[in-house]
DNA sequence: GGCGTTTTTGAATGATCGGTCAATAACCGC
DNA sequence: GCGGTTATTGACCGATCATTCAAAAACGCC
């Protein structure tokens, strides 16, 4: 019923990402979403509300996006824990690496600009970052009871680590760093949770 | 000679910094440095240039504070490399949490929201993370000579293991981290850093 | 072929944006 | 106290900001 609508909202979506996730959210106007989108300003704002909510929907869709790596490590046999989390860090680099995209990852990205000041925002992103410290403890924690990652250190403490490492990686690919060099990789994961110590 | 300005330039710019490092720049309109730093619009720009032109000369006053803990690194004796090392990451771990402050690290919030689109920031950064990693390496490939760290990988792919960790520090102090959790240094520094393997 | 419904469109809103400027004020050396 | 110099002030600029709204357009249904 009604006029149908002439645009796909998954693609318009995808726009609306791109230019949040490139310029940020205070650095987007919504000129600059309308000419991303190709929407006009009235449809913009039938479809997806004012500029804040559909911030919101755009940032929805991305930590969706990302929260399947995530599932793969959580239900990953312990032998496969840490394979697996070379695998992800080295994805997540990639994708903050690449010269063409955005750069950086848009979650820290957001966090960085408006987790302080946005308590929708600043919710959101502890929700989202709280979910993957549980689903890397979980996997450590399984990985470390069989033997396949040293034990010498409590799982949620190495989950708050590898954290902290993928956050950095995203921040060096915002910065233009060229690739995702594997050697940092290593030195980030080998000594920490692999090596000789299985004290658990 | 003229009239004596009314403002110590020293506190304006603190009160500018703040107000940058705390919104960032596209979120911290001109009206807000006027009532950060009490001077009405004419006299911020007559003093200080445009806004982008102030906020260079915050960002340069920012990356002047934090080189001195680099360079104690950069001097330390090869025994006091790992020491001093866990105190930088402690101290910017705390600069970043401090909970009445603006959170994170003012250099990583400017490489993340201007970095990708603004040339002369991205110039500026570059060069500052280019100066820490080299006074990382030269410190860490100090002290793999003398024994004091471990030896089995290159010391500029530690100084960048390096400084992808304390961005991540940073990146969590902004999200609202509580404290600079120490077991997480300890994490991210012995088992890459110290540790058995003297192999160099 | 109207009718109800939904989308599209473009104009218009007041607020705020960064930036400029001329007038005024306060000091120095003379 | 007078002239040169610099700082302060508040008004003012056009552009852009996010947002709203009424009119027009395009469909399904009866």
């Amino acid at each position: 019923m009604g006029r149908p609508r002439q645009y796909d909202p998954e693609i318009a979506l995808d726009a609306a990402q791109m230019a949040f996730w490139s310029h940020g959210y205070a650095g987007t106007s919504v000129a600059d979403l309308c000419a991303a989108t190709g929407l006009k300003k009235g449809s913009l704002y039938q479809a997806f509300g004012d500029k804040h909510a559909l911030f919101m929907q755009v940032l929805e869709r991305y930590l969706t996006q990302g929260k399947a790596g995530l599932d793969a490590i959580a239900q990953a046999e312990p032998d496969a824990v840490l394979p697996r989390l070379r695998a992800w860090l080295t994805m997540a680099s990639q994708g903050a690496c690449v010269r063409s995209g955005p750069g950086g990852c848009m979650a820290v990205n957001s966090l960085i600009e408006l987790a302080p000041h946005d308590p929708t925002v600043e919710a959101r992103l502890g929700a989202h970052f709280a979910m993957m410290r549980g689903a890397l403890t979980a996997a450590i924690d399984r990985a470390q009871q069989a033997g396949a990652v040293r034990g010498d250190r409590p799982a949620d403490d190495l989950a708050r680590y590898l954290e902290t490492v993928v956050s950095g990686l995203a921040t060096a690919g915002r910065g233009g760093a060229a690739n995702a060099a594997p050697a940092l990789i290593d030195i980030a994961l080998d000594p920490a949770l692999d090596g000789p110590a299985n004290a658990a």
